[in-house]
Order: structure tokens, then C-alpha cells, then sequence
DNA sequence: CTATATCCTACTTATTCACTAGGAATTTCC
DNA sequence: GGAAATTCCTAGTGAATAAGTAGGATATAG
């Protein structure tokens, strides 16, 4: 169980975004390159981070990102939900929430409420904690 | 984040053998077909079991897998540890905690904290589930 | 002695991740 | 108006890992 860089590459970019706040527009490669990270990567991540309204984009010569809510107000957990660093250890319980599991309840899925609690407990905790925790 | 088919049957194999620890040794055979899975793959799994002390192997016809421990006694995070499902979410807490964290602590790290919660939270939540809690 | 099992090593296939590539559209600034 | 900077959009690709296969050796009950 572990989260791909997807997950923690958007984590950076927003708590970078948080720390440069005041100064306008950040461009990604500003970002990429405070991180070394690859620009156009990045770009795929912050395009998800677009569409679920976390930051707002400033086109052309000097433009860039900026967050659209203060960072006391995103939780990480919103982060890591928007660019699909899936928080669900499996995919049986996904389907449960929409009472659509395929497993035999009495037999595979006597493990399904560990998994499930699994789930909730790291949501939970990653709801819980702000980018503003981070900075 | 998720786990991987190794830690889900991992623990599917350990609540069978939970549920027939009263008929003697229970064959991998009759396992894989009671959960429609590939003996052979979970043969690699159980391998892993065994070396960490989890289940004894009983050779032979008539041979089988015998639990070490009763299930009260029998935490998932060691059965999931135990096949190496990693439990971690990123490499770099693990690298931290003998020190050795490659990454800039100012920079990239701001969010180090963040993933040793979530790797420790979900340990603390898988020790604390025992076999006897999913039968 | 045969059938049933575990045990051991290696190979293969499928999937996902991480990253790259090319170029179009938009805006600032001179 | 033109050049530079920057976001936006759609694909493609290489590498790693996960998932599952394969072949056969070893052990034991009956």
C-alpha cells in the first residue's frame, strides 16, 4: 500500500502554492524547478487540480496558479482525491458503497469491512489535516 | 494507495484456515477452490506465511497448513507485513526513520510528516485487527 | 507404489506508473 | 503587431511492478 508520486507531487505543488501565495500567479515551472521535478508532469497533475476547482489558472506571459481557497481551508485528503492517488486500498469496497460488490458476501468478503475501515480510517485522517498544517 | 491481490489474499488464506482450523490440516488446494483463486499463486503467498511463523506446512498427502497461533493471537498487519504488501506509503519516511532521507527536509520533505502519520495510522489500525475480529 | 501435497526456482504476461512529445491557444510586454 | 511566456489538450512510450504460470523435486499417508 503505498501513494504514487502523483499523490505526493500534488501535495507539493499546493503546499508550494501556499508558500508563494502573496506573490501572484506561480507558472509551474517555477515549481518544477524549486522541486525538480518534470514541468510537463506536473502539468497533468495541476490540470486535475484545475478541474476540481482547488487553484485557478492565469493564462499567458505572466501567469500561472493560485488557490482558490485559503490553505486552512483544503485538506489534504481533497488533494489526493482529485488526482485519483486512490485512497481505497481495494476495489471491493468502492463497489460496496453502491451495494454492487460481485464477491460472495459470506466467503471473499469476510475481509471486506477491513479494507472498508482501512479506507475510512486514512480518509479520515487526511481530511483532517490542512495545507496550512503542512506550512 | 492500495493494496495489492498479495495482502487481500494473503488474509483470505489466514480467515480460511481460522474457519477450518478444527478439520486438521487444510490443503492450499481446497482453499483456492473454496475462493476461485489460483493455487499456484497463492502457494508463493503461503510461502512468505510460513517463513514468518504465521502457519505451519504439514507435507505429504493428507498434508495441509495449520495456523501458528490461534486467531485472537494473530494481528492482519503481521500477516500483510508478512508478504511485503507494503504498508508504507512512500519510500522516503522509511528512508527517515534510520535517518537516511535523501530528499531537501526545507523543501520537499514539508510533507514528510504527513505520510509518516498515514503509514502509522494505518499500521495502528491493521495491528489492531485480529483474525477472531473477521470470522 | 501411487496419489496427494508441499516445496523450490524460474519464466511470462498484463497493468500501471511515470514521464515525454508536439503543438494549439492565450496573454503580457515592448 | 510581434515575440516571449505560459497554460491547455491529446497522445505516445519506457520501465517497473503485480499477477499469474510452469516444471519438476521432495515428502508422506494409505
Amino acid at each position: 500500500m503505498k501513494f504514487t508520486t502523483r499523490g505526493r507531487y500534488s501535495v507539493q505543488i499546493m503546499v508550494d502554492l501556499s508558500q508563494h501565495m502573496s506573490e501572484g500567479p506561480v507558472s509551474l515551472k517555477s515549481i518544477a524547478e524549486r522541486h525538480d521535478l518534470s514541468e510537463r508532469y506536473l502539468e497533468q497533475l495541476i490540470t486535475e487540480l484545475r478541474k476540481a476547482d482547488l487553484v485557478r489558472s492565469v493564462r499567458g506571459a505572466q501567469g500561472g496558479y493560485i488557490l482558490q481557497r485559503e490553505p486552512d481551508q483544503i485538506a489534504v485528503g481533497e488533494i489526493l482525491r482529485s488526482v485519483a492517488a486512490s485512497i481505497a486500498p481495494v476495489d471491493c469496497e468502492h463497489q460496496t458503497e453502491t451495494l454492487s460488490c460481485s464477491c460472495d458476501p459470506d466467503e471473499q468478503c469476510l475481509t471486506r469491512d477491513l479494507w472498508i475501515r482501512v479506507r475510512d480510517s486514512v480518509n479520515e485522517l487526511v481530511d483532517s489535516i490542512y495545507l496550512s498544517d503542512l506550512i
